[in-house]
DNA sequence: TATCGGACTTAGGAGTTGGTGG
DNA sequence: CCACCAACTCCTAAGTCCGATA
């Protein structure tokens, strides 16, 4: 390893996507495309089963190899040492990892896996060389030197780090079996020792394997807490009740859907355990030094360095890291490729002379965000056009005001939504509506009010709509572009810009997310003077479009991107600003960035997960609360959970957790149940370290179920926590990172020699994993019924088709015609050899339709577009596909891949291999 | 230190579109 | 050629997080 510390392994397979920094210094520009967002669908059944999973398994792990990260990995994650070895990160998070599993993990086991650091690849084989000599270069010329990751890493803020490293490291080599048994896991390298001993286990999850379990639970063990019983300080105050006792109660509040358990835990170890146990056995050489410093650390001192940042403990490994790898296949590949790839990268990186960079960042706030910014402010609404059709009040038709008649319109087309018998929606519209009314109008009540002949006029215009020929809605479309034109764009320092949201968003119900307490009331018309339009001093002042109104006011601000905004009618305390859009280089920087503090993360992870694991058992409460948290964050990719008010959904995160949404389950399972953004259910049981299951029935103790399971903790306090650990880290850091890590390591780890729509498969299989990390979940289509039941019929059908098809072979072995078909005709005679041909080929059709249905059935509820948009690095795509020869329409889409992000970096990437 | 204001990112669902299998 | 469905786009709600202020 040492040798091959400083050059970049090549990565088996690749990808490294993440790992190399290069990329950074890659021009990219990153934009984000608008949202893709799946359908909708709010079920979320699936999540249950997928989340649930353990996570830190105890087991000791198998021995696996992981494929990518062994060896290869190791090497090359040395290579690239700076950023993401996976030896590093997966050591340390690895081992916690894969101790743990995280029960979302499990399924998501994957991504524990890679959290662990895996890098990458598992190993190149041959066959990924050659993929590798694509992909060799383009990561190779992406990661960096080690050089280059020192540079980053002290960059990175580590200054002072190194001492504190050094205190970590010091303890190396006592690493304990534990320890090494989380190395072995293959996460551990590094890091991983370090952690080891406290280990967190993380869950490393792979998908399949994951099971592999994680040695960290059993070193926690040894560890040995005790858990202190006292209590946690029941202050809690409870910040927002649970509706219900139970934290379950909130899901079954808010949203009945699922309470499934969640899956079980999946899967199984079974694979991949070989597959840890080669990763570990790498890992350990390399590893054990450097982190098992840091891990060993741990206990002991357990307080000791509690005062170092972590920042300062970690650092990185890189060139440890690397080591280990051996074995396997790919080494040789590996090794080589490596090499030369480290020098391109340096190269690579370095050149920024491609690097668009030109443009000030936006970054930080209060900083500059443009020089010159021109945009002719926004598009309204067309006024209320009257339709003058009467509702029914008591069985009357009643004449009402425009105004009246535009809100009842509203309510009335609501009429087949879930909204519309919601109490909460009736009472708010009425109250919001009546005063419309006025006093002393004739309808009284909204049940006495029948919007039918509305709803039936709206029902007709719609289908007015849909009998235009397509001449006539292909005019309308382009009057209608003809019109905002001239709002889409905006100039931004001398560039055109898309605008995001240049129309304002018409009036309407409030339709909030779960159990709004604001949903139905009226959402007024946003006029001119409620409008704020900032723009450049130089620049005209956009014309107000409305005749005889103006603008609330203009401002200057190039400290801000946003172009214009306005107060929320609903929460006047809040605004709706207009942005440029996600393919924007001001976007684009700015995902980017967010990118970047993912990928240095990956320096970070393993002295971070090796300091919350010290903590798990600190006598103070508020530090041993902030070390739960984190783990859970890291875990399970929690979100961070800001204070809400009483005026909103109730939902939660990690800091507003409630003790009924956690329930402990012996020996040391955790069972989460509570409603998450857009009060989306989360239910996942996983098996945490057991120092994590003491710690929580601690903080539960003498605490009522809708009392804070975190009583001494709110997000500002864990955030500024997690500031010292590493400059700019926040508790949404940990999502990215495990997301892309995990795409990462699954793409590395499971793609093999094969067809386009093969690879294209695991790339989805990697995304799901992701998606199912994250929670993201839809509803289930109102057809999937109806699909699957379709399928499952044609299946039937072949099936019959093959009996006839059998019995008309045998028929003509013995040289007679066919039977006649089921339909009453004549069969054609066939050879014996045409007809074997033909029975092949249906069971071929039964087997691929059965696929089909399994995967619709598996996808359901899992939203993939979320995690492709907003978490994974894009770059780890577009790498994975040079390397595999894998289109990038074929995964990303049009407009994602089109988005100067993706362009840009496929820009960078033909250019990096240019280069080599 | 807690709140609040402010600025941005992340999210799911509705609506639209275009590719494709029958 | 048509119907269907998956893939997108659009929309806007709902989070995160930071810095200022009380």
């Amino acid at each position: 390893m040492a040798t091959e510390a400083f050059v970049k392994p090549v990565v088996p397979n690749g990808h490294d996507g993440y790992e190399d920094e290069d990329e950074d210094d890659i021009p990219l520009v990153f934009k984000r495309t608008s949202n893709t967002a799946s359908t909708t669908n709010r079920s979320r059944p699936i999540d249950n089963a997928m989340r649930n999973s353990v996570i830190g398994s105890t087991k000791s792990p198998p021995p696996m190899r992981s494929p990518l990260t062994s060896p290869n990995r190791s090497a090359s994650s040395s290579a690239r040492s700076s950023m993401m070895k996976p030896t590093t990160l997966p050591s340390s998070s690895s081992v916690q990892r894969s101790t743990v599993k995280s029960p979302l993990r499990d399924d998501r086991s994957v991504v524990a896996k890679e959290r662990n650091g895996l890098g990458k690849a598992p190993s190149v084989s041959k066959s990924d060389d050659e993929d590798s000599e694509d992909d060799k270069p383009l990561s190779a010329r992406l990661k960096m030197d080690s050089k280059e990751v020192t540079k980053q890493l002290s960059s990175s803020g580590r200054g002072s780090t190194q001492q504190a490293v050094q205190k970590s490291n010091t303890r190396p080599q006592g690493l304990s079996d534990n320890t090494k048994k989380k190395v072995l896991d293959g996460r551990a390298t590094v890091s991983s020792t370090v952690q080891t001993k406290t280990s967190v286990g993380t869950s490393s999850t792979k998908p399949v394997h994951n099971e592999q379990k994680r040695p960290l639970v059993n070193n926690i063990n040894r560890n040995g807490l005790k858990p202190k019983t006292e209590g946690v300080s029941s202050q809690a105050p409870a910040k927002r009740p649970l509706e219900k006792g139970s934290s379950s109660n909130q899901s079954s509040v808010k949203r009945p859907k699922l309470s499934e358990p969640a899956r079980p835990v999946k899967v199984e170890q079974g694979s991949h355990n070989a597959a840890t146990q080669d990763a570990k056995g790498k890992n350990l050489d390399a590893s054990k030094p450097l982190r098992a410093n840091q891990a060993t650390v741990k206990e002991d001192n357990s307080d000791d360095d509690d005062h170092v940042p972590i920042a300062s403990r970690m650092k990185l490994d890189s060139s440890n890291n690397k080591s280990s790898s051996s074995k396997p296949s790919s080494s040789k590949t590996i090794a080589s490729s490596s090499r030369i790839i480290a020098k391109k990268p340096n190269k690579w990186v370095k050149d920024s002379k491609y690097s668009k960079s030109s443009k000030s960042l936006p970054s930080g706030d209060g900083q500059t965000k443009w020089k010159t910014l021109e945009h002719n402010g926004v598009i309204f609404p067309p006024p209320y056009k009257r339709h003058g059709v009467k509702i029914l009040y008591q069985g009357k038709p009643v004449e009402l005001t425009p105004e009246q008649e535009e809100v009842a319109t509203m309510f009335a087309v609501m009429r087949e939504t879930e909204y519309y018998n919601k109490p909460k929606f009736r009472e708010n519209f009425w109250n919001d509506w009546r005063r419309l009314l006025g006093k002393n109008h004739m309808i009284k009540n909204l049940d006495d009010c029948d919007f039918t002949p509305i709803y039936e006029w709206y029902m007709q215009e719609k289908e007015t709509k849909k009998l235009m020929t397509a001449e006539e809605k292909r005019i309308l479309k382009e009057e209608k572009l003809k019109q905002e034109e001239k709002y889409m764009w905006a100039v931004l320092d001398g560039v055109r810009e898309r605008i995001g949201n240049f129309r304002v968003e018409p009036p309407g119900l409030f339709r909030g997310r779960g159990e709004h307490p604001k949903m139905g009331k009226l959402k007024k018309r946003i006029r001119p003077c409620d409008i704020t339009i900032n723009i450049g001093k130089e620049a005209p002042v956009p014309e107000c479009p409305i005749p005889g109104e103006r603008w609330k006011e203009v401002k200057h601000d190039n400290t801000v991107t946003w172009l214009a905004f306005w107060n929320d009618p609903i929460n006047p305390k809040e605004f709706k600003y207009v942005f440029l859009a996600a393919s924007s280089s001001l976007k684009g920087q700015s995902d980017k960035e967010k990118y970047e503090k993912a990928r240095k993360l990956h320096n970070y992870i393993g002295s971070i997960r090796a300091a919350y694991t010290k903590d798990f058992n600190n006598k103070d409460v508020t530090k041993r609360q902030i070390a739960v948290a984190t783990y859970l964050i890291d875990k399970l990719a929690l979100r961070a959970g800001n204070e809400k008010d009483d005026d909103e959904a109730d939902t939660v995160g990690c800091c507003t957790l409630k003790v009924g949404n956690v329930e402990c389950i012996p020996p040391n399972k955790l069972k989460f149940d509570f409603l998450g953004k857009d009060s989306i259910q989360y239910v996942n049981t996983v098996e945490v370290e057991p120092l994590v299951y003491k710690a929580i029935g601690q903080f539960q103790a003498g605490k009522s179920k809708t009392d804070d399971l975190f009583d001494e903790l709110d997000t500002s306090k864990l955030n500024a926590h997690l500031k010292e650990l590493m400059a700019g880290l926040t508790a949404k850091v940990f999502r990215t990172y495990n997301a892309s890590i995990t795409l990462d390591l699954m793409l590395s780890k499971e793609t093999r020699d094969g067809d386009v729509p093969e690879k294209v498969v695991v790339y989805q299989q990697a995304n799901k994993e992701v998606a199912i990390i994250c929670n993201h979940q839809r509803t289930v289509s109102k057809s999937h019924g109806a699909q699957v039941e379709k399928l499952a019929v044609k299946i039937e059908e072949l099936r019959e088709q093959i009996k006839e098809l059998n019995i008309d072979l045998d028929r003509a072995k013995k040289g007679r015609t066919p039977l006649m078909g089921s339909d009453g005709k004549r069969k054609r005679n066939l050879t014996p050899e045409a007809l074997e041909k033909k029975i092949m080929q249906t069971q071929g059709k039964i087997e691929k339709m059965e696929r089909d249905m399994q995967t619709k059935e598996d996808m359901k509820t899992v939203a993939l577009g979320t995690s492709k948009i907003n978490y994974m690095d894009p770059r780890i795509t577009v790498a994975w596909c040079k390397r595999h020869d894998v289109p990038i329409e074929k995964v990303i889409y049009k407009e994602l891949h089109q988005s100067h992000r993706f362009a840009t970096l496929e820009t960078f990437l033909c250019i990096a291999i240019a280069d080599i």
